[in-house]
DNA sequence: ACCCAGGTGGCCC
DNA sequence: GGGCCACATGGG
């Protein structure tokens, strides 16, 4: 068996299902994306939570709200001068662009979309690809810091660029969209458990497939 | 008092 | 095209 698909049956295996990602609605998935940039989730789902209560957890609602009543409720995930900005601006697109309607705005190929999204600022190919595979539906291999880190420490490749890392899984494992959710979450799930910048290699699931002893770099 | 967190965009060469 | 850097909060 490949090693792309040895590491997510082991990763399946000690960690379970993660049911990933946690959001209500796909526009929720949409919001948490543009506030996760180098934040814990922790803080995001609390500034979640404040635009929720303050019934701005919606295309209209967020696109017509002013930028310090947005800056209020999100500053607890920082970047508070880049982030509302970014949100409202996003959210005129989707209004322009489909008239807020989600379904619709997938309902594309999958490029297509991709494209447009990376047309937003501070939509990168990670918050791209994050917005496609949870919210959206499309099955994109996601890409993040975590994904990385595991992948070199393993040995699958020495890269530490996002469409070369995308292309050596998305080449090694078969187009599935649930599959793709899971393997990103399962990633995740590996990397604050036991595979942090000083890893715990104790009891760790991928241990024999590391190799600590020699010049790679394991950053 | 550090360092890190599920990145991105703007510089500079 | 690659290599830095600022961005900002909250938790370990």
């Amino acid at each position: 068996m490949d090693r792309e698909r040895e590491i997510y049956h082991r990763l399946l295996g000690r960690y379970g299902p993660q049911d990933w990602w946690p959001a209500e609605t796909p526009f929720e998935v949409i919001v948490g994306a543009l506030l996760m940039h180098q934040t814990a989730w922790r803080n995001v789902a609390e500034a979640i939570r404040n635009l929720k209560a303050a019934g701005l957890l919606d295309v209209r609602a967020l696109a017509s709200a002013s930028i310090p009543v947005i800056r209020k409720h999100v500053k607890v995930a920082g970047l508070y001068r880049t982030k509302p900005t970014r949100l409202r601006d996003f959210c005129l697109h989707l209004l322009a662009r489909s008239g807020g309607d989600l379904r619709g705005y997938f309902d594309r190929p999958l490029e297509a979309v991709r494209d447009d999204l990376l047309s937003q600022a501070g939509v990168g190919p990670e918050t791209a690809d994050s917005i496609l595979l949870y919210a959206g539906g499309h099955a994109v291999f996601l890409v993040d810091a975590y994904t990385i880190r595991i992948g070199r420490r393993v040995g699958l490749f020495d890269s530490d660029d996002y469409d070369q890392v995308q292309r050596h899984f998305a080449a090694r494992l078969p187009r599935d969209l649930g599959m793709f959710q899971e393997y990103h979450a399962l990633l995740v799930a590996h990397a604050k458990a036991l595979c942090r910048p000083a890893p715990r290699c104790e009891a760790c699931p991928l241990q024999d497939l590391c190799d600590f002893g020699t010049a790679r770099v394991h950053g």
